[in-house]
DNA sequence: TAGGCCATCTGGTCCT
DNA sequence: AGGACCAGATGGCCTA
């Protein structure tokens, strides 16, 4: 396989398909054009004046309104459209031409003390800016890692998109129309941890607007509306952070706040943003028709059986609005969470004695569980996401609390 | 049209 | 030496 096949090959399937290149333009193509436009001249590569110089704080540019220029691209290469988004153009580093040149003055100087100078006249040498002759395999083989590393760094962002999108489908905003940007999606699981962690300290219901302006600390106002539009909740600005008031003030109850993001067993989908007001555990709600978010309820009730195992921070440090502060969530229920970092010995794809491969005790539970979906998906992929293990604890636990559940109003009514 | 967000390229640094 | 990680730089897309 030829340089420029690889080439073509290791640049991503946008490419590939041609949809994101200049139209008729492979990635082979342009790195032909741009090895035979490569000339020798001698522009510095270094330097305060230098147009290639390394990527800084003192160069940061300001903003776009302002003249930026064409993102360090070499000149030679002409000032074609930068790496935006879906643009493959492999452009050749700076760095690469420069290792290209220190190796060609290397030889040149090389030659030079063989001459006895420049014009191999034995007069001294005259150092300055020379021509350049670039070795072409050598300069292949530095195109070809930054390629290579090219590659392997638009994956590693791939995998934490793809990480940040299971974050998105557990965080209780499951807008299908608006994504949550990255850093709101961080934040607004932040705070989800921490609210719920809160919970399980209180062990007890909390507020409801104490939980909602947990969840919105931090979030700018968008992101704060879609939050409380998915709970039902409206936003207002007020002061530093949105104050959030209940839409239905007569049902100031957690009805309002959990349904929406009800975990949808058959389905598998994840928090469910589809009115929130579908079959729940069967404690009915008074206004709306909703029912308590089942798991949540069941939750709750979990969190009663619990004793904090610890004091709660100070309050100055338990806000999650400061973000160097300290934000480990008051949480430490090994019967409901199994963090990785403390698990079981077992190594991950341990096969337990029933004969699934058990990650963070998800199959186990998910074995002993109603919840099919998951139970399959445990079975049939042990790298089931950490979110999703998480949750499935969390489901075994509301199942069987709602069986319990479901026997006590029985047997009331009996 | 300015600004936010994003994808990508890139070079530096650290680690194995 | 090579890969992972990080942060800067840049252009594209989208929205208010």
């Amino acid at each position: 396989m030829s340089l420029q096949e690889m080439v073509f090959l290791s640049v991503s399937p946008a490419a590939l398909d041609g949809s994101s290149v200049t139209p008729g333009l492979k990635a082979s193509d342009m790195l032909t054009s741009a090895l035979a436009e490569r000339t020798l001249e001698s522009t510095p590569t270094r330097g305060p004046d230098s147009p290639f110089r390394p990527s800084g704080a003192h160069c940061k540019v300001s903003t776009k309104s302002q003249h930026r220029e064409p993102g360090g691209r070499p000149e030679w290469l002409g000032h074609a459209p930068g790496p935006g988004r879906d643009q493959q153009h492999d452009r050749v580093p700076d760095g690469a031409r420069e290792a290209e040149a220190e190796e060609e003055e290397e030889e040149e100087e090389e030659q030079e003390e063989e001459d006895g100078g420049p014009e191999g006249d034995g007069l001294p040498r005259r150092r300055g800016l020379r021509r350049r002759r670039v070795t072409q395999a050598r300069w292949d083989r530095v195109r070809l890692r930054r390629i290579e590393a090219n590659t392997r760094e638009r994956n590693r962002m791939h995998g934490l998109n793809y990480a940040l999108d299971a974050l998105r489908r557990a965080v209780p905003c499951p807008s299908r129309t608006q994504k949550l940007s990255k850093i709101e999606t961080l934040r607004l699981a932040r705070n989800y941890i921490w609210a719920l962690s809160e919970v399980l300290s209180a062990g007890k219901r909390p507020d409801l607007l104490a939980f909602v302006q947990t969840l919105c600390r931090g979030l700018s106002q968008p992101t704060a509306s879609l939050v409380a539009g998915c709970l039902q909740l409206s936003a207002r600005p007020s002061g530093p952070e949105p104050r959030l008031e209940a839409a239905f003030p007569g049902r100031a109850t957690f009805d309002t706040v959990y349904t929406p993001y009800r975990f949808r067993h058959d389905a598998g989908t994840g928090p469910c943003a589809s009115g929130g007001h579908e079959g729940g555990s069967g404690v009915s709600s008074a206004e709306g028709g909703g029912r308590p978010f089942p798991a949540y309820s069941a939750f709750c009730g979990l969190a009663a059986t619990y004793q904090p195992l610890y004091e709660r921070a100070s309050p100055e440090c338990s806000s999650p609005t400061c973000d160097g502060g300290a934000l480990s969530p008051p949480l430490h229920y090994h019967g409901i969470f199994s963090l990785k970092h403390e698990g079981p010995s077992q190594p991950e794809g341990h096969s337990d004695p029933d004969g699934t491969r058990c990650h963070f005790g998800a199959c186990r539970c998910a074995a002993a569980s109603g919840c099919a979906a998951l139970r399959r998906c445990a079975a049939a992929d042990a790298h089931v996401p950490y979110d999703v293990q998480l949750r499935e604890q969390f489901l075994t636990a509301q199942d069987q609390l709602n069986i319990v559940q479901d026997q006590f109003y029985t047997a009331f009514q009996q």
